[in-house]
RNA sequence: CGGGCUGUAGCGCAGUUGGUAGCGCGCAUCGUUCGGGACGAUGAGGUCGUGGGUUCAAAUCCCGCCAGCCCGACCA
């Protein structure tokens, strides 16, 4: 992509009235624009971040053996009148039709669609295990939207279902799901805490996995030494005391940010729904169900909150926008033609490249947008690297620069 | 949903005791610059969130409403 032919522009000052970080840099780096308090547009740049986000969270699923299916965000009412929702649920977007005559709620989960859904396919013990999964727009009311796309209340999450006839299948699942989730999160470049809490109105316990940061709205209660770590909602234990579980460590209290949730449903809904199967003897059983999310927008979010410095964002190569931003300097023809010999030869490899051909903009302020933007390796082409045969490369996270010959730069294998 | 703060040009802001609006950035044209957000010149761009009220006169004072942010409450 040539920067010149993009849409968006970046922008040197803040955007008035957002104070999180993570609004202010994925604003101003031309990710995404604000269409009202919660909701965000994904701008270019914005949706290739999602996108990358999304196929890690895709393939870990996959791998849980789950399949990928998607269901209506516009639900009718009778589906959460089942479970009582409808009237309890005060996130729920509650619509009707134009005529008044039918009301919806828009979806801010969907066990009480894929609990019906899967009911019609499963029928006997010899149906299960299964799981479903899809990636959607969930919409939930939040009374108050805040710290960018940290809590919208229009926002991508990935919710996960599983079904089971057993609790130890059930659990042993649970187990895999929490287990795929750490991959997630490892391969984002995140280090995520496994931390029990409450199990909200629909199960005993649940666990959510947290990122440690200041921008979080979550207190964790956790041990220094091992994995123990409680949501300070059901903390049993107090900052500084010895860790319950191993006898090396000490509580910690620390802000964190939820980048998932996992719940282990048992019957509830199919309770609520008669779903039930026949087991081998002939006998009826519940099926037992969990479920299982990750906020995708949320863990953009986070990323930028987390892995960003001073002079803007620092994508992790995996979901970086583009892997390589080339910089022309100077509008001169050598310059400009050495550049674009080079942005033709990576695209032809099949290299992401983000090309900043700009002949209007001076070296300091392409070098500030490529700070701000975060692609991981920084790439000049100006008339001292033509002398020189080589392009500069700087890596954005550890700020390393070097001059490399051409050809060797782009003999080079880059993700 | 309670409390606080804020709405003025595309963006960020100033606007005193009321007298019908200005700065920076950006944008357009020209010239000089050209490796960390250059400089000069010229120019375009605003029913001051919205509805009422007070007044000869309201961006400015009063009331309602709307929107945004922050704190809290809430949060499958």
């Amino acid at each position: 992509m040539r920067f010149s032919e993009q849409l968006i522009k970046t922008t040197k000052e803040i955007p008035s009235g957002e104070q999180s970080r993570n609004a202010e840099l994925l604003i101003r780096g031309g990710f995404i624009d604000k269409t009202m308090a919660g909701v965000y547009t994904l701008l270019p740049m914005g949706l290739k971040v999602l996108n990358h986000i999304v196929r890690i969270i895709r393939e870990e699923m996959e791998s849980l053996g789950a399949e990928e299916i998607f269901m209506p965000a516009l639900q009718p009412k009778e589906l959460w009148d089942a479970t009582g929702r409808w009237d309890t649920m005060d996130v729920l977007y509650r619509v009707h039709s134009p005529d008044g005559s039918h009301e919806f709620g828009l979806g801010p989960t969907h066990e009480e669609v894929v609990t019906p859904l899967v009911k019609k396919f499963i029928l006997s013990y010899r149906d299960l295990p299964r799981a479903v999964f899809q990636i959607q727009t969930k919409f939930r009311f939040e009374a108050r939207a805040k710290s960018g796309i940290l809590r919208g209340r229009e926002f991508m999450m990935k919710d996960l279902y599983s079904f089971h006839a057993t609790e130890t299948d059930l659990l042993a699942y649970y187990e895999r799901a929490a287990a795929a989730y750490f991959r997630v999160y490892e391969r984002l470049g995140l280090t995520a805490l496994k931390v029990r809490a409450s199990g909200g109105a629909f199960s005993d316990f649940s666990h959510e996995f947290q990122v440690i940061a200041d921008c979080g709205e979550d207190l964790i209660y956790h041990c220094d030494a091992c994995e123990f770590a409680e949501n300070k909602e059901i903390a049993t234990c107090v900052e500084g005391a010895p860790c319950p579980t191993c006898a090396a460590g000490t509580i910690r209290v620390s802000k964190a940010v939820e980048v998932g949730n996992i719940f282990p449903l048992y019957n509830k809904f199919s309770d609520a729904f008669n779903f039930a199967i026949k087991n081998q003897d002939g006998t009826d059983q519940k099926v037992l169900m969990g479920c299982y999310g990750i906020g995708c927008t949320r863990l953009m979010g986070t990323i930028a909150e987390v892995l960003s410095d001073e002079n803007g964002l620092v994508w992790p190569q995996q979901i970086a926008p583009y892997q390589i931003h080339l910089i022309q300097l100077g509008a001169d023809d050598t310059v400009a033609e050495a550049a674009k010999d080079i942005y033709e030869k990576l695209q032809s490899k099949g290299v992401a490249v983000l090309f900043d051909d700009r002949t209007d903009v001076k070296a300091g302020e392409k070098f500030a947008d490529a700070d701000l933007i975060g692609i991981p390796r920084r790439v000049v082409v100006s008339t001292k690297t033509i002398q020189a045969a080589s392009v500069e490369l700087k890596y954005r996270a550890t700020g390393e620069t070097s001059l490399i010959p051409v050809q060797q730069f782009l003999d080079e294998p880059y993700v």
